[in-house]
Order: C-alpha cells, then structure tokens, then sequence
DNA sequence: GTGAAATTGACAATCGTTCTCAACAGCACC
DNA sequence: GGTGCTGTTGAGAACGATTGTCAATTTCAC
C-alpha cells in the first residue's frame, strides 16, 4: 500500500472545490483558476492543478481528456458517466448498468482482470442544435 | 465545407503507414518517429506527427489520449472499441452493437443529437496478471 | 520535361502541466 | 495561547508533447 496521504484541510483547496461545484461543465484547471482569479482570489494555478488532481483522486471530481486538455468536473461519488454536448459542455452524468456488465464481460471473455472502462458520449444538445440549425438555413 | 484536401503518396507516409502497421499496440508519434530512425529512415517528427493525424482523419488509424500523450494504432476502417493492457498495451478490438444502441437512445432521450461516443476498456491482459501475481506472492 | 502546389525536415514557438523552493499555514501537542 | 513538525502555497522556471514556420524538395497533371 501506498502512505494513507494526510490531507490537510486549506482554503485554498475548499475555494477551489466551490469554484468546480459552481460549474454544471466540465472546466479545465486553466479556466477555473482564471474564473477564481476573476473573483479576488489569489490562488496560484499549479496550486489549482494540485487540488483538482487530489479531488479527482478522493472520488470529488470527474476527469477527462478532450483536445489535449484535461476537463475536471464535480460529480457524485458514485460510478456513472457522461453526455456531454461538444458545443455548450453541458453534461449529463449517466447510470449504465448493462454497460458495466458487458465491459466486464467483455474482459473477462478475453482474459483480462481489473476492468476498468471509460465511456462518454458527446453530442449536440437540443439547444446547440437548434441554433445551429437555425444559424444553417438563415446562411 | 472545408477543401477537398488533396493528399499526396508519399514515401514517408507510407513509412509512417507500415511502422504503424507492424505494431499491434497503440503508440505514441514520439516512439514510432523513435523505432523509425532506429531501422534507418530520415523521417522528421513533424512529419510523423501530420502522417498520423492525416492517418486517423481517414479512418485508417485509431487515435486515443492516455496520460497526456496522444496513442496511434492501425485499426480497421468499421466502427469499434477497444480492449486494452495497461501494462502491455496489448490490444483487441471490439464490436458492440448493443453500446452502439445504447449511446444513441440515451442520447436521444435527453435530446442530444449527432452522438459519438468513446467506449474503450482498460484491463490487465492475462499474462500480465499471472506475471504481476507471481511477483506479488514471491515478495 | 515543366511548373504549380503539396510535402518535407530542422528548428522555433506554443501550450498545458509539473517541478522547485523558500515562505507560509494547519494541526497535534504542550 | 505558544511551539514545532510537516504538508501546502505561489511564482516562476522547467518540461514535454504537439504544432507552426519556411526554404528546399518532391509529387503529379499536363
């Protein structure tokens, strides 16, 4: 096992976690310290990296990589996933049972052990749709 | 639209195009530019770098992001998913009709619209867990 | 073969992320 | 309320992957 990591309680890393839950999107480290910096706050951006890793590691936070970046986003503890509009990054966080089972499945049948999966599915939302439909047959 | 992007043959894109073929895992730009200048080639990074990226956009190569770096691998041109070692990098690939439906009905359901989705599973192999086991009772 | 245009390779530039390190702050103990 | 140990912070440098630049080269239609 790895040292149980003592993890003191900051301001700075409360201020950061607010600033995440004060988001529905997934955000990136860079925008988030940019918003807190926007606000009054002082913190420092390797200090945001640090605490969005250790959210993200504690269960806090979702992270995923899109065009080289990685997105952070406050989410329920519980496994799930995600539908997330690529336009707007509004997101929905999705429970998926039979996917669960059949990834298993799936590892099992091939022999391997430790399954763990990543699923997200991104699309249009109804609303960026139908702005972009709307912006489509005006042009 | 954007251009027809006319695209040329090139020798160095057809080496970037085999050394991609000859490995059964997904790799980084960085180590197939590697493994080609080893065997001799002249290729520039760039270059490897534009081949692949022309590679993925024509369906005729995988693309996958896995700490930070951005993974290649020659795959087949019909829509699937991947299975993966994430010790050995070992990869199989995966039909998933049923995904496939399940990603457009859920996109359908909270309005989304032009669904994509990414569906890889991360595991350990077989032979990486026997190894890993053995490793562990012997310590 | 000729010419226009895409491609190449070397290198610089860019961008996100991590490291470094001295100053600081949380927490356990007195 | 002090005191000390140790994790944390913030600024900037460092880092690594990727992309841009540009002159020289190569491809391809003619």
């Amino acid at each position: 096992m790895t040292a149980p990591a003592p993890r003191r309680s900051t301001k700075q890393r409360e201020a950061v976690r607010e600033a995440l839950e004060a988001s529905d999107e997934f955000v990136s480290a860079q925008a988030l310290h940019q918003s807190m910096r926007a606000e009054g706050s002082t913190v420092g951006l390797a200090t945001v990296y640090r605490a969005l890793a250790a959210l993200a590691e504690d269960g806090e936070a979702d992270a995923l990589q899109s065009a080289g970046e990685l997105l952070y986003r406050a989410c329920t503890k519980t496994h799930h996933h995600h539908l997330i509009c690529r336009s707007c990054g509004r997101t929905v966080e999705l429970e998926a049972a039979a996917v669960e089972r059949w990834a298993g499945q799936v590892a099992a049948a091939h022999g391997f052990v430790e399954p763990d999966h990543v699923v997200d599915i991104f699309g249009l939302c109804a609303e960026c749709a139908a702005e972009r439909d709307a912006r489509r047959s005006a042009g």
